[in-house]
DNA sequence: GTAAACCTTGGAGCCGGGTCCAAGGTCAAG
DNA sequence: CTTGACCTTGGACCCGGCTCCAAGGTTTAC
């Protein structure tokens, strides 16, 4: 093994952007809300990256995807770099979000059923004169 | 029919959020972005709301637990306020949330059901050692 | 040697839908 | 007359997740 030199190569905000497919003000970001750690600099002070950076990243991006927020996703990252298994508290995450999502699904169902009413039923309403206050969708009430 | 003090009893900027639920905050908030007309104003200056302005909040109110996003309650208000039936650009505007909202179901039963996956992958999965850049949700490719 | 392409920093701005505040005016009750 | 509840204004602030900017330093290509 080559002594230093270690990795592959150290890339560059910009490449690791690239590699990602996301943006350099992207990464400082993520870096200011703890997400990454702070990389290690070159001698003038440009930020370098492992390649497992980008592990990293993507897994932040997969966690984001799958709906967590950026906060969940850096509890588990902390929790990750303690060295713990994150999976214990992942599920629990994962478990609560899911409970989240069946109550947002449960809402935009009935809210689409609602909406779908109303549309129907709007062409045939017979529009009355346009006197202020009153107005075609059964809003409130009967 | 009596000339003046025409309606019930007009009401309050105070009164008007207690009759529907909200605080005057939110009232003047409307005000500002356009959603309710600028009311008449007692010789103090003091809001002064015709008893209708409560239909308009209440209208305000079922939209927005409709779905629909203050912008396009504001515009559906305009229409209606020319006189003329807004019904078919309510029907134009229903069917575009509609298909919004199809769409945004879609996402989250495909999340819901990737979430549910590996919640329940999570807790057999064996947690290799705490080896940083592993993780183990099946995030990315395989 | 010089220009282009990269990097650095901190801070402001954006979206939506409000919420909160301070300083001051007004009104009704006792 | 005083107290307290209400009202006025405009502006700042909040959440999340970026995005853009300006002014300056560095590295790379020709």
């Amino acid at each position: 093994m080559s002594s230093s030199t270690a990795a592959l190569h150290r890339l560059r905000v910009g490449e690791l952007a690239d590699a990602v497919g996301t943006s350099t003000d992207t990464i400082r970001y993520y870096e200011r809300a703890g997400l990454i750690p702070p990389p290690e600099r070159t001698p003038s002070g440009y930020r370098s990256y492992d390649p497992a950076a980008i592990d990293r990243l993507q897994f932040i991006q997969g966690a984001q995807r799958l709906g967590l927020r950026l906060s969940d996703i850096a509890d588990l990252l902390a929790i990750r770099d303690t060295g713990t298994c994150p999976c214990e508290p992942a599920e629990e995450l994962l478990r609560r979000r899911i409970a989240d999502l069946d109550t947002e699904l449960a809402r935009l169902t009935a809210l689409r059923d609602q909406m779908t009413a109303m549309a129907d039923a709007l062409p045939s309403a017979d529009c009355p004169p346009p006197r202020p206050g009153t107005w075609c969708p059964p809003s409130e009430g009967r």
